[in-house]
DNA sequence: GAGGGTCTACTCGGATACGGCCTGTCCGAGTATTTCAGG
DNA sequence: CCTGAAATACTCGGACAGGCCGTATCCGAGTAGACCCTC
């Protein structure tokens, strides 16, 4: 069970976007020069991101992305189910129902007990995901971080 | 984020041979054809198990497969880590220090914000599943379940 | 000086190769059982 | 009938190929801005 390497990049770089002023928008070479992180293929998360309604993108000079939404609707479990895709890691694939032991259709009416006991646990963690939000990291970023990040992320415009 | 396919297979495995009688043991081949899985790499994964101390094994005739411990002490969670190994699937790679906008050793001393919230749903997923034992879903089976799980599952012995 | 048209340069978006891990398979080492011969 | 050893068949254990997903890269379509020429 492994997330994509890109899930750190879009985290860092949805925080990155949420401390720009509004309106304001970053190129994916500006973040990836930021970051030092291969341009063309965060593009293509970025990408995810904007199918995933989180960001919206414009073209152009002075294009970019920017958030679509304020930073405190958007969450982690948005961002990651956006690069990661939301299937849940286990997968029941119903062998009690197959070889010898193949219990009879009548006991498999209520989804396996194993299945649901991987389920519940996913949930765990998809709720904890959710309860956070891009605006509770950015209260406990220090106050002068705004700012930096902005004259840093522009000084290759 | 996917679990591998095996992981469904030990679990139901494992269930299997927490029905047995104490001491009584399963080959993989008994318990290949009772969920009709490919034989030889279901026992490369029960091989794991045997690794994280979860199983024992027998060689020779007769032999195969048994708990190491009580059901009460095998948790979901050594049966999945077991075959998925323990490494979180979050890694932080510290992309904050590196590109233009790197931020200063000084102001990395603590954890990435982002890796310590991951971490904490990692948490609570591993804490989920360690809370579950097979015990608890021996205790969920009718209680005809033994008797006709050994049944069938020594039909070809 | 103001306005309109064109031109440019920059942006996103999707289609295309490479590498690593999971899946699936095989054969070899070791051992408890079984068998059989001898006492 | 009992004992012992040898043969045997069955088990686990690790080493070997194939396929799929994530990683990395490229080029094309579209657009907002800037420039310049004309009135």
């Amino acid at each position: 069970m492994k997330l994509p390497a890109s899930t750190e990049w879009v985290l860092h770089c949805a925080t990155t976007l949420a401390q720009l002023e509004p309106g304001a928008t970053a190129s994916a070479k500006q973040l990836a020069e930021y970051f030092d992180l291969p341009g063309p293929y965060l593009a293509k998360q970025l990408q995810a991101l904007v199918r995933a309604g989180v960001l919206a993108a414009t073209t152009g000079p002075r294009g970019g992305f920017r958030l679509a939404r304020p930073a405190a609707e958007i969450t982690f479990l948005q961002l990651v189910e956006a690069v990661d895709g939301a299937a849940p890691p286990y997968e029941c694939r119903e062998i009690r129902q197959q070889g010898r032991g193949a219990l009879p259709p009548e006991d498999c009416r209520d989804t396996c007990i194993l299945a649901r006991k991987m389920a519940e646990a996913h949930d765990v963690w998809r709720r904890h995901l959710a309860a956070t939000t891009l605006a509770d990291i950015l209260s406990e970023l220090p106050p002068t971080a705004p700012t930096r990040t902005r004259s840093r992320l522009t000084a290759g415009r």
